[in-house]
RNA sequence: GUCCGAAUAGUGUAGAGGCCUAUCAUGGAGCCCUGUCGAGGCUCCGACCCGGGUUCGAAUCCCGGUUCGGGCGCCA
């Protein structure tokens, strides 16, 4: 058994065109319509069993499983020892025969009039595809192009499609258009996070941390509504199960919006996601075995200082008023609050400005707080936004008590001085909104190829 | 960055100084088997992270390294 069988179709004559190796997908075969009708599946040999008498090969593609039936009194013997011989996720086109089966998963089994082997796999495999031995997430991602083999991992990234498609459709209908900022930039965007130096020809750049200064520039320009779903990268050498170098953020801005407007928007968008992935993709979700409910909405707000309240009655953790919630704290907010309320999502409302970035917007009648938000899931911060400061020589100022030097920001500050509108936003990381919806303990499972501290490759 | 833990066939594991010629499952090779669907039965194959040390004897104890996992910090 080799891999000739593809140079010989492609000398056959068919090569023009290969999409006669699938006629249906494995789980668009209905014996009732299809019945005996000749169709061809393409996908991997995920089980061969030899019974002897009875042969099954089973065929996998990204939509399920089909068999295919060699009976060995009424098949072709080298047909038969052809599937007999197949080396289990190798990739095969099928062509034969439906027939209704009662006993076959789906109801149908295929009859093959011939199998193509359109490339073998190696033997043996990195890891286990069937679910039958389980492989640590180390293994399973430097082997990645197995592991998405595998029905659950799969199920997780058409999961994730369809709350990025949710996301699109829902901004796109309240009035939002979708941009692309740049990645390369010059400076730093808010000054706390560390960003990764690059070299860009003979100068020094950074992979930048998040869209916000050129989504705030949007604002000046009209655009009014933008939003952004695209890569941000922190070079923090933090190492935990939330966090990654690389990450996904769906950010959003909003003219002639406070931080109330916005959030009224957030929480929305995340009731939408939750409703779009139970009606899209609900296969998937009782493939990872997860029931969703759809968040109620409006999410509780909790005042910062009702949460400090609530982290020192409620643990051993005494916080000052201008501290930051650690993970304990915040796992502390997030029981109260669903204890309270039975839902997992809410937001801490009223930060003190000096704990916020410099350009969220302090409250006109009290400048020791902001008008910053989180957006908190029980289990970690999903989103932080703010109504932002839209007066140039305010935000000079807070850049300026945060310790930062406003000429770095010159290409920022320019768009306030010519008609700058008072605007809003927020961002929110996709891969926490998926792995808080699911249950998903590593951040890592739900990133295809993730960037961590230790991880460049693949 | 810091603290804690782990490393045994391709994969997942058992193992507590001599019982290890290293367990089991999965996998691979081969044989038997006509309805499997984690098929079953029989035979065989395949591993102690690296380097030092302690000891008559080390997968096992100690030291160093490497890699990995988890907590915290920071954040999304």
């Amino acid at each position: 058994m080799n891999n000739d069988k593809y140079w010989n179709l492609l000398k056959s004559g068919d090569f023009m065109s290969l999409t006669h190796l699938r006629t249906h997908y494995a789980s668009e075969i209905d014996p009732k319509e299809l019945g005996d009708e000749k169709v061809s599946i393409a996908g991997w040999v995920h089980e061969v069993r030899d019974l002897g008498g009875i042969c099954f090969v089973v065929v996998r593609d990204r939509t399920g499983k089909a068999q295919v039936t060699l009976v060995k009194k009424r098949t072709d013997p080298e047909l038969l020892e052809q599937a007999r011989k197949l080396v289990r996720e190798s990739v095969v086109s099928v062509e034969g025969t439906v027939k209704s089966e009662g006993k076959a998963p789906n109801g149908y089994e295929l009859i093959p009039d011939g199998i193509t082997l359109l490339n073998e796999a190696e033997s043996p495999l990195p890891m286990d595809t069937t679910g039958k031995v389980e492989a640590e997430l180390d293994t399973r991602l430097d082997s990645r192009f197995i592991d998405l083999r595998r029905e659950k991992t799969t199920a997780i990234f058409k999961i994730r499609h369809e709350v990025l498609r949710a996301v699109r459709n829902f901004l796109t209908d309240d009035g939002f258009i979708e941009v692309s900022s740049p990645k390369v930039v010059a400076t730093a965007t808010e000054g706390g996070t560390s960003l990764f130096p690059i070299t860009y020809f003979d100068r020094e750049a950074f992979l930048n941390q998040s869209p916000q200064l050129f989504k705030q520039i949007l604002m000046s320009g009209g655009l009014d509504r933008v939003f952004e779903i695209g890569p941000i990268f922190r070079a923090e050498e933090h190492d935990t199960r939330r966090h990654l170098n690389e990450a996904t953020s769906i950010d959003i801005e909003a003219s002639f919006c406070d931080h109330f407007d916005v959030m009224e928007v957030l929480e929305r968008m995340v009731a939408w996601i939750y409703g779009q992935v139970i009606e899209n993709a609900s296969d998937s979700l009782s493939v990872l075995g997860v029931e969703l409910k759809v968040p109620s909405v409006p999410f509780k707000r909790v005042t910062y200082d009702e949460a400090i309240g609530i982290v020192n009655d409620n643990t051993d953790e005494m916080l000052n008023w201008g501290d930051d919630f650690g993970t304990s704290a915040e796992h502390a907010i997030g029981e109260y609050v669903f204890r309270e309320t039975g839902e997992s999502h809410y937001f801490i409302i009223d930060w003190p400005t000096e704990i916020k970035p410099f350009y969220a917007m302090p409250y006109e009648d009290n400048p020791v707080l902001s008008k910053a938000f989180d957006m908190m899931h029980r289990t970690m911060e999903l989103s932080s936004g703010a109504q932002r400061i839209h007066i140039p020589e305010l935000l000079v100022s807070r850049i300026e008590s945060q310790g930062l030097d406003p000429e770095g920001f010159d290409f920022y500050l320019r768009a306030f001085r010519y008609g700058m509108p008072p605007h809003a936003g927020w961002g929110i990381g996709c891969e926490r909104l998926v792995m808080s919806m699911l249950g998903v303990e590593n951040i890592r499972d739900v990133v295809l190829f993730p960037r961590d501290r230790r991880r460049l490759s693949p």
